[in-house]
Order: C-alpha cells, then sequence, then structure tokens
DNA sequence: CCTGTAGTTTGATAATCATCAAATCTTATA
DNA sequence: TATAAGATTTGATGATTATCAAACTACAGG
C-alpha cells in the first residue's frame, strides 16, 4: 500500500483516534486492489470477506430481484462501504460495481471484526457511522413513500447545487441512466420529469444544470432537513 | 419501576452482560410511563431526549412531509426505538404514537451517551442493534423500489405466516389502513391488492387470512432472504 | 340494543409511472 | 475523422397507483 493511501485511510472518521497497533493489525491484513470500470466487486447473498474502502474512482451499490435491479447509492473516496455486513458477519445485502476506474482498499473482515472487539474508541466510530448510514437510509425511504418522482428529482438537485456551492449552476456527476435508478424511476421518467422542472426555474441541458429560480423549485420541492440535510 | 420490568429491560439484547454499575446508571434516571392509546410519544424533527422501550402496548413509528404521512414500523414489546438519534444526538427522523395503551420505558438520552462511552459492551451491543435496524432499513428500500404492491402485500403475508407458525392461517395484526401504509400504498389499493391474490390462492376476510397454495403465492411473490428474512 | 364513528370496500376516474419502439444525441475508439 | 455502441429523448400506449365519492361493515359508547 502506498504511504498516500495508508494516510488518507488513517484520517478517515472511522479511525481518529484509534491505538496505533490495533490500525497496523488492520492495515497488515489489507489488500489494495486497482480495478477497471464496470467491475463486480461485491454480490449480494455472498458472504462478507472484506471491508471495503474506495480510495479513489466511484463504486456504485445496486441491488437486484427477480430481473429487476435498482441502484442504491454512490460511494466516492474516500468512504467505506458495507460496514454492517462486516461488522454482523451477515451476507451482503447489495451488490458492488465501479462506475469508473477505481483503487479500493480491502480490509479483511475477520480483522476488523477483532479489533472492533479489542479497541473501544475504534468501536465507538463504528456505532457512529453506522448511525449515519442508518438515518441516510430512513432518509431515502421517507422520500421514496412521501414523494412523486418529480419532487424526488427537484430535492436531489437542490442537494446537488448545495454541493456545488449553491452558485444555481452545475453538472450532474452521474449518468441520467443511474440517476433515475437511484431515484426510483425509470430513465424515460427522469427525462420528462426533468422536462416538468422547466417551468420552475430549472434548465438541465445534457449533464449542465442551471436553476435560474430557487424559489420556484423549493416551492415544488419543499426540502426539509428531517429527509434532504445528511447532517440533520 | 416494577421489577418486572426492570427484569424484561435487563433480558433485552442491548443490556446483555453489561456492568451492573452502568445498568443502574441507566435505571436510576428512567421513567416508566403509561400511554392511552393515539398518544404522540415523538415527534419528527425534534431533539432526542430519551431512548425509547416499549414495554407493553404496541407503537407504531410514522414519518410526515407535505400533508402526506406513511407508517415506517411497528414497535412491539420488547423493543426499543430511535436509538440511533439517541446516539448520534441526533433529531428524531421519525414520529412515534401509541397505537393501543402501552407502557413505555424512558431512558434519557445523556445517560444512554455517558454509558455507551464507559461500557464497551453495552457499545459493541449498539453497534449490533444498529447494524440489524440498518439491514431492516435497507430491506424495506429495496422492496419498495424493486416491486409492486402486489408483490410486497404477497411477501408480508408469506412472512406474517412464518411468525404465526406456518399454518397457513393467522390474524392480521395491525389495521389495514396500517398496513397499507406501511407497505407503501392507499388502503384503497389494499383492498384492491387482496383480491388480485384470490388467484394466488390466498382468502382474507376481515382480520383473517388464509394460504391455501403457498406455492402458488410464492411464485407470485418470489421471496428472497436479502429482501425477505429478518436474520439475513 | 341502538347509534354514531371510523374503517373498509367498491366504483369511477385521473394521475403517475412503466414499457416498447424509434429517433436522436454522445462518446469511445478504430 | 468515421463508425459503432450506448445513452438519451420522444411518442404512443398500457399498467399501476391514487383520488374522490358513496356504500357497506364493524365496533365502541351511551
Amino acid at each position: 500500500m502506498k504511504d498516500t493511501d495508508f494516510q488518507e485511510i488513517k484520517d478517515l472518521p472511522l479511525f481518529h483516534n484509534m491505538d496505533n497497533s490495533n490500525f497496523d493489525t488492520l492495515i497488515r491484513g489489507a489488500y489494495i486492489q486497482n480495478f477497471p470500470t464496470q467491475v463486480e466487486l461485491i454480490t449480494e447473498g455472498e458472504a462478507s470477506n472484506f471491508l471495503h474502502i474506495v480510495a479513489s474512482g466511484c463504486v456504485e451499490l445496486f441491488a437486484s430481484w427477480n430481473e429487476r435491479e435498482t441502484s442504491m447509492a454512490t460511494v466516492r473516496p474516500m468512504s467505506t462501504f458495507i460496514l454492517a455486513a462486516t461488522i454482523k458477519d451477515a451476507p451482503y445485502l447489495m451488490s458492488a460495481r465501479t462506475m469508473e476506474k477505481s483503487r479500493v482498499v480491502l480490509l479483511p473482515s475477520q480483522d476488523v471484526r477483532k479489533v472492533f472487539d479489542k479497541d473501544n474508541i475504534f468501536a465507538r466510530s463504528v456505532v457512529t457511522e453506522l448511525a449515519q448510514c442508518y438515518r441516510t437510509v430512513v432518509k431515502n425511504s421517507k422520500g421514496l413513500k412521501l414523494r412523486t418522482s418529480i419532487e424526488r428529482l427537484a430535492n436531489y438537485l437542490i442537494k446537488q447545487n448545495i454541493y456545488a456551492g449553491e452558485t444555481g449552476e452545475f453538472d450532474l456527476k452521474t449518468e441520467k441512466r443511474l440517476l433515475a435508478s437511484y431515484l426510483g424511476m425509470t430513465p424515460e421518467n427522469l427525462s420528462r420529469a426533468i422536462k416538468a422542472l422547466q417551468p420552475y426555474g430549472v434548465k438541465i441541458s445534457g449533464a449542465h444544470v442551471i436553476i435560474t429560480d430557487m424559489n420556484d423549485l423549493e416551492s415544488l420541492a419543499k426540502p426539509t432537513p428531517s429527509i434532504d440535510d445528511p447532517d440533520h
């Protein structure tokens, strides 16, 4: 593992303040691998042998059932994924594939569980991270059940605008096909939802988004911290 | 607090093996309250002052947005709820109301966090419980995104049949209105979904369910551990 | 037991969303 | 740059789900 990778991993909140020898235990057994785009890293239903950390690139978490497939989340550096499965020693609930060329760190699950049992600081960090993940999924679920697809898109755009610095102008970072799946709709439906937002001050051409009237958009989107604020 | 309540709480997995003095700290500050039916115990967006434990009765977790409301979960004895908010010291993401006359134990959140920081056994139990909650919500999300309402109902019935002892005959434990909301549909839609399941060997009259042909039902429901098995 | 209230069902209709097919646009690469 | 593959958009249509109104049912309180 390169020193830069090492340092970046150590800077993750999950590993803050933990005992050095325990961190070394984790790192000693760690792999780092480079994957091309569109490689399936893990498959839903399999045993969780590794805790994954996206060091560079981008990974999509998705789920399948009965020939259908849906995007559950996009993981960008530096973040872990499938922490819950690792800790519980339970099968993966989601599959993961690279969306671009990616560098992924693999920490053997049994090492993670061993350190988790020994290192209280680490155990607390795991709780914080898990609680965060839990609340994120609950918010997503609320969005799915309480909002129409246009409302979900509107709120997504508002959120992306905030990430991009609230300039009212930014580029979509994911393919529309994937965005549609993430938002729980078909690509065709997304395409029409985008059109339906034009009267609310939204212009989208290609991946470029311009929000000309945020008030108008918010009157439709009605964003609320308890669904839309990631830190809430 | 009554001795029986005390003992029942101590038997919860969340409090297993923890230091007695720490458990006492939790109990010392605890309230126990009796609520009539239809009382709102907590409200989405408020600060999380207490970890709640349902000792008897039944509590519904629900969420609201823009005049709409949806049922998120039903909590039965002996279970805690809003653990994530308590640990993170974050606002509630869901509201809670009693569905019947209920006895609820309230543990002050700051005590829970204090003990969580001191007692490693307890901290680990919290992780296990949180991971469980997380995976449950992910499964629900998958069901919402990958299945139609009829498929969700079919799988719900299969699951309830398992809980009831796989006799092929049981009673619904919740109002249909609530069940519909939990499954992400309207009461009218549930009523029609029930009819649509008749050709698949399901008879429902009032709250009584008879599954006459499980193979037929499963051919529609296509249950899978990674959505439908709570322990998976 | 009666009566009112709330839950459930049914019918009619409308909104939302998905599917399929074809046209258009984008992008990677030969 | 030309080409092919894939992504996006558009149109037509159908399935799914929601809404509204009314009828029916079950049940709790007087």
